[in-house]
DNA sequence: CTAGTTTCCTACCAATCGTTAGATAAGTGA
DNA sequence: TCACTTATCTAACGATTGGTAGGAAACTAG
């Protein structure tokens, strides 16, 4: 059978670059004249290849995270919930501040507030943080069973504070902080964890 | 001299609700129909009474500052530091979940990421986060002076520290988490407070 | 009552939004 | 070479964006 014309372009560069734009301008912010220009093709071509706008982020999402949003399955491979959370702040704050990306993490800043057209992206992201949030109490979860954590601690507790540092670092990382007051947040986090029991 | 014809509306109550879709939809997000639309003005009265848009959002930015969003500038006369991160968390927990308003904060998410056109609201966000973080780092050097807080502390990184943890809690507000949470993490800061000095 | 001032609303502006029709070009299999 | 398939492009689509003209309406000062 006939096999077509062969595309001219790559679509895993081109979606690299869809990602930087949403990255930078978010999901509503980048229009896309914005995409197809930083991408290197028409519209057609890019209606062709990924669907629409809505698919192209989706795919784009899916790309950050196996990308530069990889670390935070790697920190959840650690081998004690400290390497986890050491690992999950250092890296966060240098992914968040690499100067070969935009500043920020797409998953927080992708779209945190919209209009009513860019809401099912939103909640994507509002369900995959939450998704992260709660692999991370899994993990907290098995080493609390290991003995790793104070027996009496709340997973789902940890995760959540743990959660709100890193979207934190996230924010201020998008306010231009640099790398290194990131790293001291982190320290600084790291210097009390775990953040012992309450006192009920 | 002649006084013309009057307002036939509140131009205080129209910024309260401006304030409001800002506040849900983010600058961007929130297009002039559905400002007009909740304010229950028409277009022209509300570029006669406010100017354009981007003077719109920063007189609501004014107003929430001043209003859901003055517990900051309470905090900071609160007589200790440790009294002024508890009134901080604590009230920042109630005010980014209060079901009178759209969740999270609108310093964070009114413009986090966006397109060119809004680029000085991204701006103008940035720097009021700056500041919240700077007027922080002033209260805990007096703090340090007063022997407050321990001999040798950094201002500047537990005002960072501080505003992190503000700034992750109100994304996680935005992501629909309940107020009980949001005390919990503030719970969990606090528990560490301060969080101890480098060991360098 | 009139002149002057200001707000009101309808209708519209140009520009941009995301999206697509339709024609042409470039490849494969027979 | 010919039919078939797929990608390419220009050019446009209707809808919506932020923003305004222009006139009628409502007030006050004289």
């Amino acid at each position: 059978m006939a096999m077509g014309r062969p595309r001219e372009f790559d679509v895993d560069k081109a979606l690299d670059l869809a990602l930087q734009v949403f990255w930078r301008k978010g999901y509503e912010g980048a229009s896309m004249a914005d995409l197809t220009e930083t991408m290197g093709i028409t519209k057609p071509s890019l209606y062709s290849a990924f669907g629409n706008k809505e698919e192209l982020f989706r795919k784009a999402l899916d790309r950050y995270v196996d990308g530069p949003g990889g670390y935070f399955q790697v920190a959840l491979a650690k081998p004690t919930a400290r390497a986890v959370v050491e690992h999950l702040l250092y890296e966060s704050a240098a992914a968040v501040t690499d100067p070969n990306h935009p500043p920020g993490c797409l998953a927080v800043q992708g779209a945190l507030s919209c209009g009513d057209a860019a809401e099912s992206i939103k909640q994507e992201l509002m369900s995959r943080r939450a998704k992260g949030e709660q692999d991370l109490r899994q993990r907290f979860e098995r080493a609390i069973a290991e003995g790793d954590l104070p027996e009496g601690s709340d997973a789902a507790d940890l995760a959540a504070y743990v959660s709100a540092i890193l979207q934190g670092m996230a924010v201020q990382a998008a306010g231009g902080t640099t790398r290194e007051q990131l790293r001291r947040i982190a320290e600084m986090a790291l210097r009390t964890w775990p953040p012992g029991l309450a006192s009920v």
